[in-house]
RNA sequence: CGGGGCGUAGCGCAGCCUGGUAGCGCGUCGGUUUUGGGUACCGAAGGUCGUGAGUUCGAAUCUCGCCGCCCCGACCA
């Protein structure tokens, strides 16, 4: 892409509104616009960076076998009162009603309707187990937004729903469930630490949130510093091995590690002192175990192989896509600006031509254009008329992980400069070991 | 929802107390500057002062209502 030809709204002065460094950088780096209260539009940028995440999640749930579909935003009241969850959830539900007076609401979530879904169409246990997932957008209306997509009402959130036909299986969708999400957390570069947590409003009896260590986070976490040497790396999972997944499962739920709400001081006093860590933890995802709780008054039953009609057992799994761009700002800027880890970068490189008009300057850049476009990378190619200070300092505040700076001194000297926008290092390379450097780094 | 604050040009703000018809910086546009970390200079455009009513000869400024937004708290993925 070239700057030109694109849009990015950079704002040199940061809006008086964003009060935490991710929202601020988000609005100053032209990725969000909000629209109002808790509800943003997604600007080329930022929309690029929210489609990677996306990919990544879907490409981990598929990995573990899960099956992905889309409900729809709106549902009718009458499924959530059958649930009893009508009344039961509160104003955070926006509620609507249609020309025909029929009560509708923007889902906050969507148990209620899968589980329509799942008893309209399987009635044996031999069609189970069976993961279904969507990312969808939901709507929670809290009383007071704040902290940009970190806590907006509208948001984006991929949930999945586990159908089981005993409690053993169930275990298993839930610990395939914490091994997935471990790996795509990972993948973001982000290190998401799986707590035991409360089962809030959705109810259950085993639950885990995966919290990113971060000073703004909303949660105050307890944990060993023992588990964040750990490392889910390249390991090949199959998903089906139950002991394998549960093995990946005590390994990262050993060490001690809570929020506040189910923190146990007696037992956090055990972990030696010196690994004993208080801080603060942004909540970017939770997995649920809650049984029979909605299949039973839902009447989603499946026949087992003794022939008995048996309320299917479930769970669900959330991940908050929107909520992670925040959380991976949040983990990684500087002061110049958001340093994307390269799992989610809107481009793999940029290129800072110094001397826009120069004849060498204009026709490097293009050729490194070319050639990374080949590589089958994305380059963001600063081609505007602008000094370079200003270039390099839109370059820092979009972060992408890796800059390609090209002017006449160093064409002369047949080199460009490959600059990590993590660790501030350069390197002057020929434009070919450069683009074949990038393309190393993305595995092209 | 309780408490506090804000709304003036695209963005950040001053002016309001003490009423006289709007200003600064950045950005934008047109030039000059040829420039390796937001360059400098010249010129220009851009505002029903959130909105409605009231007081007044006269309201951005005073009074009241409404709308929107932000912060602290309670709540929350």
């Amino acid at each position: 892409m070239r700057l030109t030809r694109y849009f990015l709204p950079v704002l040199k002065e940061t809006p008086s509104e964003a009060q935490i460094v991710s929202h601020r950088l988000m609005l100053r780096a032209g990725m969000i616009k909000q629209a109002s209260a808790g509800i943003y539009s997604w600007l080329p940028l930022g929309y690029k960076v929210l489609r990677n995440v996306e990919r990544i999640v879907h490409e981990e749930q598929q990995r573990a076998g899960h099956i992905p579909m889309l409900m729809p935003t709106l549902q009718s009241a009458d499924l959530w009162r059958e649930s009893g969850r009508y009344d039961a959830y509160g104003p955070e539900m926006l509620r609507i009603r249609d020309r025909h007076e029929r009560d509708l609401l923007y889902g906050p979530t969507n148990e209620e309707m899968i589980t329509d879904i799942f008893r309209s169409h399987v009635s044996s246990y031999r069609d189970l187990p069976m993961t279904l997932y969507h990312i969808q957008w939901k709507f929670r209306d809290e009383i007071r937004p704040r902290f940009g997509v970190m806590r907006g009402r509208e948001f984006l959130m991929k949930d999945g729903y586990n159908f089981d036909v005993d409690y053993e299986s169930a275990i298993h969708a839930y610990n395939r469930h914490m091994v997935s999400y471990l790996r795509t957390y990972e993948r973001m570069g982000l290190q998401a630490i799986p707590m035991r947590a409360d089962s809030g409003p959705i109810g259950g009896d085993d639950t885990h949130e995966f919290l990113v260590l971060a000073d703004t986070g909303e949660s105050e976490v307890f944990y060993d510093a023992a588990i964040t040497d750990l490392k889910f790396g390249d390991r090949k999972v199959d998903y089906d091995n139950r002991d394998e997944c549960a093995e990946i499962v005590k390994e990262w739920t050993t060490p001690y590690a809570r929020t506040d709400e189910t923190h146990d001081e007696a037992i956090f006093n055990q972990v030696p002192e010196e690994r004993r860590r208080t801080s603060r933890g942004i909540e970017v995802g939770q997995i649920f175990y809650f049984g029979t709780k909605y299949s039973e008054p839902m009447g989603a039953t499946v026949v087992n192989r003794e022939g008995q009609h048996v309320p299917v057992h479930m769970g669900s799994h959330g991940i908050g896509v929107s909520r992670l761009l925040g959380a991976i700002i949040e983990a990684s800027h500087d002061d110049n600006g958001i340093i994307w880890p390269e799992g989610v970068t809107p481009f793999h490189c940029g290129i800072v031509n110094l001397k826009q008009g120069d004849a060498e300057a204009d026709r490097a850049c293009e050729q490194l254009y070319d050639a990374l476009t080949a590589k089958g990378l994305e380059p963001l190619y600063d081609d505007r008329e602008e000094r370079a200070g200003a270039k390099f300092a839109t370059m820092d505040l979009i972060g992408l992980p890796w800059r390609i700076t090209v002017g006449p001194r160093g064409l002369k000297n047949g080199v460009v400069e490959l600059t990590s926008r993590k660790t501030g290092e350069s390197e002057e390379l020929s434009p070919e070991v450069a683009v074949a450097r990038v393309a190393e780094i993305y595995g092209k």
